[in-house]
DNA sequence: ATCACGGTTTGATGCTCGTCAAACAATAGG
DNA sequence: CCTATTGTTTGACGAGCATCAAACCGTGAT
């Protein structure tokens, strides 16, 4: 009943560098992979080749990625739902996303 | 006398995970910062704010950009030339120079 | 109220990384 | 040849990080 967002840097606060660091583990970069398209996703991460982590490790990358302004996570009954701040880095980093989106993905 | 490039990865062996993990560091990224107007560059740092750091931290990242591919380094005589490996981080990941240029710099 | 579900938090463990210090290597100059 | 310069390499140390496991918490269903 509470559903909310949870806790975020503000645009202005998303540090370069940070984003940077998040994005240079293996496992938060195929995280990305998938947040790129910009939707809302759930925290199933079947087909992912990521069923060899436990889960509370998943929970952790998802909030480093969350912290460095990256994803923004919505609460939603007793699921997470994931997005890209695509607009949020766009504005702090522009062409960074797209430059993302055209090196991994097609 | 020997004067040549320091190993570093083929163009197509650059990653992009180990780019992003390469620039996850303040140092680097501060290192990055001199680099990205694409022409050789000194180890001199002084005006840096790097005057802390002790040589052989300063050499240990430039290793590291180095061999994720970020930079080139050359030998020429006792000194060491750095440039960024702009032409070939287009060509593996297009637009990515160019947003780092204007989310840092001006 | 009780239970199951989805996900977080905490603690512990091992590995990686940033830093310094000292030794080393190669080169330019006297 | 000797010395100074420029930067690398090695070793050591501490901090940080990725991972797992178990406990915990809010929510929805029974």
């Amino acid at each position: 009943m509470v559903d909310g967002w949870l806790p975020q840097p503000a645009t202005e606060e998303i540090e370069l560098v940070k984003v940077m660091h998040a994005l240079g583990d293996p496992v938060r970069m195929q995280l990305l992979s998938v947040f790129l398209d910009g939707k809302e996703h759930g925290c199933d991460l079947s087909g992912l080749g990521l069923d060899h982590l436990h889960k509370s490790t998943v929970s952790h990358h998802m909030r480093v990625l969350r912290e460095a302004g990256v994803t923004a996570t919505r609460t939603v009954g007793r699921n997470r739902l994931v997005q890209l701040r695509k607009a949020d880095l766009d504005t702090r980093f522009p062409g960074l996303t797209d430059a993302l989106l055209t090196a991994m993905g097609r």
